[in-house]
DNA sequence: TTGAAAGCGCTACCAA
DNA sequence: TTGGTAGCGCTTTCAA
């Protein structure tokens, strides 16, 4: 293991390895607790010893060692991330945010997972090998397995973009209302026969659209929608665009809700590849609000998430948790944006973005 | 710290915080030495120990905390990752790729950055407090504060997508061959007047794929190619295919190369939306080989970069260099693969895929 | 084959 | 205002 040569770095001032605590006070003169508290600013340290010592660390290039401060007994400052499939820039974009409002927090985040599927068993050891504070979980699901460690070791967890069924809280944007609108939108302009295409069967984001389409569709006076099984890919989507192609005239809708923006994508360019134009022989709609449905070739009507919202908002959830406090597990929904685009056909009066 | 009341979880064995080596001890009746090393499978322990051992450790749901044995002195089996603006989806494909070939050595990933520019000085000092055992680099560049702190520290850094200029070594797909490459088939395909769109100014990627994409094209008898300043997104892109497109006729090329599908993409969005035809009027080729490039609305001929490959290779110069082992800095070139789609008019007898 | 002891770097407690 | 001591969980000599 460690029987190899040591090559350590460039002439750092410390000779042997890194600056220390120790060290510190060795140089300063000084017991190992005052270079501590000095270090952290305790009022108690007399202003001189402070400057000394403060300017000492910076000749040092002195860094404190996480780890073992971690070791006896504090935060790690360490959350653990899980991402879904990243072909879909929903998750790419909430990284983004993840990172940038944890470091503002001074947080790090430890990334457990990205891609399809669950957590391995083993990634799900790391959570409690690194004692992270925290997880924020935005992938499909949590394993069972990475849930029940979570639970059993106190360790909070706060899903985003998905309601969990078991341990922790949840931020999520108001699946039913977006799906609800985006039904009531079709419905204002003008279209009697509806579609919805389904994403991944076991989430509840997507079940809660698909649904609330549905049932305001139905509250319209409208038939129900023709469910279509989608996915959460842009090939599903376009494979359930190749479906609706090939269906007989009279059956075919003349809207088409993909319950993600990935997912309408797909459809959108496969009804293109069929010759269908869009939105003139059929109009279409997403939610999510990613940066590439609002491109030319897609210019989506959708529902944009309040990403950075609900990243901050799942946050303070996890840090209300991380002191070790019993809160009562919460779900926060947040209200998202309709964007109006050439995607679909209008409401009168409604004018499209861009 | 410890005296708020916690709220640990369900029936774990350990009533008191998590087992450890010592608890696991004193219920086998045996040291915390021979613990340790039961658990670490030491040939000395014999076999019936180990086994009561790591029965214990099953029934207990011990955990090793690694941060304790990182501050003993070994790896903390942390690889600090730093991410280029992951709106562009190779960003986020690396990222899926990161993750997975970690996790296969064993290794967990601190996400550092993601996002455009350069890490933040605080983030920087992360790498250190979290003693990362070295430092997978994909941004445009490695602020020269992190660089100093990698090269102080002797914290083996690798550069994928870039070659650095300074310290570390570098995993990079051949871009003087991809430059060229492509311009040998604009050539050959009979295009006569060239133009590429540049990415970032200070990135080697963009610099060597630009030069030789101009060098070849003048190898060839062709008048230098247009240059036109780009970006790293879509919305560069996009500014600058409708730069092209308000080109004088008897300036306009017939062949833009976007030394990347981002770039390229976003500026056969501008020049379809000015009405131009792609391929007809103008061919459009880019490089990277990401997801969405081969979607119908852009089906870009490209040159894929070996993605997991450069990942895998990243990850063998770091594993090399973290023992301490002083070896030179290593530059690898991987040659990517030309992906003929329609985007381009296509030398006779080559056969666009899908 | 096992145990005792020391120490990694840091913070916290109790004295002074 | 400062220092000494102990200990976080683990590994690793050195002894037995």
């Amino acid at each position: 293991m460690d029987d190899e040569p040591q090559a350590r770095g460039t002439g750092r001032a410390e000779p042997n390895g890194r600056a220390t605590v120790g060290s510190l006070a060795r140089r300063a003169g000084v017991s190992a607790s005052t270079v501590s508290r000095a270090l952290r600013n305790d009022p108690r340290i007399s202003p001189e010893v402070r400057a000394r010592i403060a300017a000492l660390a910076v000749e040092a290039g002195y860094t404190p060692n996480v780890l073992a401060r971690t070791l006896v007994g504090g935060r790690s400052g360490l959350i653990g991330l899980v991402l879904g499939p990243v072909e879909n820039p929903f998750y790419a974009e909430l990284m983004q945010q993840a990172v940038s409002q944890a470091a503002a927090r001074g947080w790090r985040l430890l990334l457990l997972h990205a891609g399809p599927g669950p957590i391995e068993d083993a990634t799900a050891e790391a959570l409690l090998q690194y004692r992270v504070d925290g997880c924020l979980i935005t992938s499909a699901e949590l394993s069972s397995r990475a849930a029940a460690i979570c639970a059993a070791n106190g360790v909070p967890v706060v899903m985003v973009n998905r309601v969990a069924r078991e341990h922790g809280c949840a931020v999520s944007c108001d699946n039913r209302a977006a799906g609800a609108e985006l039904a009531r939108l079709l419905v204002a302009a003008g279209h009697r026969k509806l579609a919805v295409i389904t994403g991944n069967a076991a989430t509840s984001t997507s079940i809660e659209r698909a649904e609330s389409f549905a049932a305001q569709a139905m509250a319209a006076g409208l038939p129900a929608p023709t469910i279509i099984t989608g996915g959460a890919s842009h090939a599903a989507g376009y494979a359930a665009g190749q479906a609706i192609a090939a269906l007989p005239l009279a059956e075919r809708p003349d809207a088409v809700f993909g319950v993600s923006d990935i997912l309408a994508m797909g459809a959108m360019d496969a009804l293109r590849e069929a010759g269908l134009s869009i939105p003139g022989d059929i109009s279409i709609v997403g939610t999510d609000g990613i940066g590439p449905a609002s491109r030319p070739p897609y210019r989506m009507t959708t529902i944009a998430q309040p990403l950075a919202a609900m990243v901050g908002r799942g946050m303070d959830l996890l840090l209300a948790r991380i002191g070790g406090a019993v809160l009562p597990q919460e779900v926060v929904l947040l209200r998202g944006t309709l964007i109006p685009r050439h995607s679909a056909r209008l409401p009168p009066g409604m004018v499209p973005v861009s």
